[in-house]
DNA sequence: AGCACGCCGACT
DNA sequence: GTCGGCGTGCTC
């Protein structure tokens, strides 16, 4: 007999719309589902899987519909990670539905093949097998005996093959319905913790272990800060309170960025924790990555390395939490849910009394803050390696340069001579320019008009090698146009220099020495990144030459040069985050110099070559940078100083996306109550985008809680008023552009 | 986000 | 006369 209080679910769907919705549980439904169960439910003229989040003593003033089944398997989240998930779409402003949808794996898409592959298979009765069918037992090991079901993709093809003949004996049945969902199996034992330990620490490390170990002894909350150069040996420490951690019967979540999940890195770890370790990230597929999630969800992982997505990862009995290389601009989702990984990691570990730990050589404003203040513990990891001497900077002034040469090329004859000096040592180069393609922008010289996007207010690159003019914010391509467009002036001149050209420069300057390329328009297959780093590794490559992917990647132990040009380029951009991402580029590519035996040199060209930004790169002086940046912040009341939402609201057509900003602003400003400091609204840096025009509205406040709540009541205000699909919130934006 | 309902142009 | 364009509004 089914409670009073408990005959209607709350059941969160993956919509974007803020609420979650009633419906009663149906005579039918055999068992009462318990939170955190996925359920198939009507929603509108359609059918959607959602997630029961919560029970009902009163019905909703319309009539609730019944859940149409509960989805086999039971809970796919845990409390843990309902709250989670909860925590998400209040601080993130989506809905709880989304939130869930993004902590979960990705779904398979709707084509007949994916649904087929859905399915799941249920009620396995062992026993009662031929001896000699080796392959059909196999099979019907990979399912749960309890009945409880495992989702046909999450076999392998060869267990899948199977599926027929079994159920042909009737030892199992196929389940239909969509589902992300396997059973929670009682953890195994003798899972190996470590199985080879790792070099003895030095000093350096040594030292810092001595206050983490103890933290993640003792099993409860607390944040540390990782603060050591490139090469100081950060991944050790991490690796040592991982063993820690399982050692004390927890698990571990260790984030890298998108591109810092190298086969290296990954090996590195599955060598000392093979037996435990499960690996999430994008290029799994969506059966590998399933299989991986599950395994995890069961227990049989402990230790779960993976990008942004991984921080939902079904651990249970968290311990530690390490998020490496903390600072890095791709732990923030870039679609909703607009979540930063980072931060969610923090909260995670907070929700799971666990210890989580952020590593970085430079790292971002707001962790450092957080340790000025005490909020974080700061772990100092001192100097290199071996007490190597940091590389020897030199920035070149360009306008110096064009004065003295009389016409702008890419390469100034300092770069050349070094670059000469460096090869004829036998040494390695890495050049970067931060801009992909030949020239950023082809302009007419007779009627001055400027070769741009038709659904961007941004100026085409020409990609000489693919012949194309292209968007580097849309995608959009063009042939080069040959005479200008307005004015039929038959010769365009190109302005600036992207890595094509300097590509080309290079090898007029330096002939017979083996050039490469490395950005977007190289590498683009999966591996192929790795498989060109590889090479220059060999040493079958010279110079590298490319965009900031060459500053990310392992270490290269023969590179003694390190060139960068036009440094000063992103200090231009009108976003409050410029100077600290110039600082993090340089310092970051600057490491990458003279990591072996040898001194590395940096070789620097810029038009202000007197910035203090640049200054600070050039002297790697983190803490200076720090104290200068933070001033800034505070005095224009930017975060880490001041909570930033950011709204941007989007129209094809100009004064419509005015009006509604206009609205939004007014519906801020009722909320404001003086706490609230509004930019805007005002177009967007980059006012036309794919044919939307952009307005903006910055909001800020000391008090982040209340900021998101001033926010969301704003927006709820405007509802009707203003259409949701026009409005983009991204709550902490990585950048304001 | 879907999906349906609803009101104005080129076609069997 | 209808098929269909996508603006508007709702989803327990």
């Amino acid at each position: 007999v089914r409670e009073e209080a408990e005959r209607y679910a709350s059941v969160a769907v993956p919509v974007p719309v803020r609420r979650e919705f009633t419906y009663t549980l149906g005579a039918e439904l055999p068992d009462r589902p318990s939170l955190g169960s996925r359920v198939r439910v009507p929603f509108g003229a359609r059918k959607v899987v959602g997630t029961i989040v919560g029970w009902e003593e009163s019905p909703p003033e319309i009539a609730a519909k019944p859940i149409e089944s509960v989805l086999p398997g039971g809970p796919v989240l845990d409390p843990a990670m309902l709250s989670l998930t909860k925590f998400v779409a209040d601080y993130y402003l989506c809905s709880w539905g989304e939130a869930i949808e993004a902590a979960l794996p990705p779904r398979g898409a709707a084509t007949p093949r994916a649904r087929r592959e859905a399915r799941r298979l249920a009620g396995a009765r062992s026993d009662s097998l031929p001896g000699r069918a080796v392959a059909m037992r196999r099979a019907l090991e990979a399912i749960p005996a309890d009945g409880s079901g495992v989702a046909v993709h999450a076999l392998t093809p060869a267990e899948r093959r199977k599926i027929p003949a079994l159920v042909g004996l009737g030892l199992v049945e196929v389940v239909e319905g969509i589902d992300r969902a396997t059973p929670v199996l009682p953890e195994r034992a003798g899972t190996p913790i470590e199985a080879r330990p790792g070099p003895a620490p030095s000093a350096a490390q040594a030292a810092v272990l001595e206050t983490l170990l103890p933290a993640v002894r003792e099993g409860a909350y607390r944040a540390f800060l990782l603060y050591g150069a490139t090469g100081s040996g950060k991944t050790e420490v991490y690796l040592r309170a991982a063993a820690e951690c399982l050692r004390a019967g927890r698990s571990v979540l260790y984030l890298v960025p998108e591109i810092g999940l190298t086969p290296l890195l990954v090996s590195r770890i599955a060598e000392r924790f093979s037996g435990t370790l499960a690996v999430l990230h994008s290029g799994l597929g969506r059966t590998e990555r399933a299989r991986t999630w599950d395994a995890v969800r069961r227990g049989e992982r402990r230790f779960v390395v993976g990008a942004r997505s991984a921080v939902f990862a079904p651990l249970t009995e968290l311990g530690l939490v390490v998020v490496d290389e903390e600072q890095d601009g791709s732990y923030k989702q870039d679609e909703r849910p607009r979540y930063h990984g980072r931060d969610v990691a923090v909260v995670r570990a907070r929700e799971a009394g666990a210890v989580v730990l952020l590593g970085s050589a430079t790292p971002s404003l707001e962790s450092f803050q957080h340790a000025r203040s005490g909020r974080y513990t700061l772990l100092a990891l001192g100097g290199r390696f071996e007490e190597r001497p940091l590389a020897k900077v030199r920035i070149v002034d360009m306008r110096k340069e064009y004065r003295e040469v009389g016409e702008v090329r890419p390469l100034s004859r300092e770069m050349i001579r070094a670059l000469r000096e460096c090869l004829g040592e036998e040494g390695q180069a890495l050049v970067l320019r931060n801009r992909r393609g030949w020239a950023p922008s082809l302009y007419c010289p007779s009627c001055g008009n400027r070769i741009s996007c038709t659904r961007c207010s941004l100026a085409l690159t020409w990609h000489r090698s693919a012949g194309l003019l292209r968007c580097h914010a849309c995608g959009l391509e063009r042939p080069h146009p040959g005479a200008c467009p307005t004015c039929h002036h038959d010769e365009l001149r190109e302005i600036g220099a992207g890595t094509e050209k300097v590509e080309d420069s290079l090898r007029e300057a330096l002939p017979g020495a083996r050039i490469e390329r490395m950005d977007r328009d190289t590498v683009r297959g999966r591996g192929a990144h790795e498989a060109l780093l590889r090479r220059f590794d060999r040493g079958e490559i010279d110079v590298l030459v490319g965009t900031q992917m060459i500053a990310k990647g392992h270490d290269f132990p023969n590179v003694t040069l390190v060139g960068v040009l036009t440094a000063d380029q992103s200090l231009g951009l009108p976003d409050f985050r410029a100077g600290e991402r110039t600082f993090q580029l340089l310092t970051q590519v600057a490491g990458r110099a003279g990591r072996g035996s040898r001194p590395g040199r940096v070789v620097i060209q810029a038009f202000d070559p007197a910035h203090p930004i640049l200054r600070d790169a050039a002297s790697q002086d983190y803490e200076t940078f720090f104290d200068r940046e933070i001033a800034y912040r505070r005095v224009l009341r930017y975060p880490p100083l001041s909570a930033l939402v950011q709204i941007v609201v989007e129209d094809e057509r100009d004064a419509r996306a005015a009006t509604w900003a206009a609205s939004i602003a007014a519906a801020l400003r009722a909320e404001e109550q003086g706490r609230l400091l509004l930019t805007g609204p005002s177009p967007a840096p980059i006012e036309r985008l794919r044919g939307r025009y952009r307005h903006q509205i910055l909001v800020r406040s000391a008090g982040r809680m209340r900021l998101v709540g001033a926010v969301d009541r704003a927006l709820r205000a405007v509802e009707g008023a203003v259409p949701r699909t026009a409005i983009v919130v991204d709550v902490d934006p990585t950048s304001v552009l």
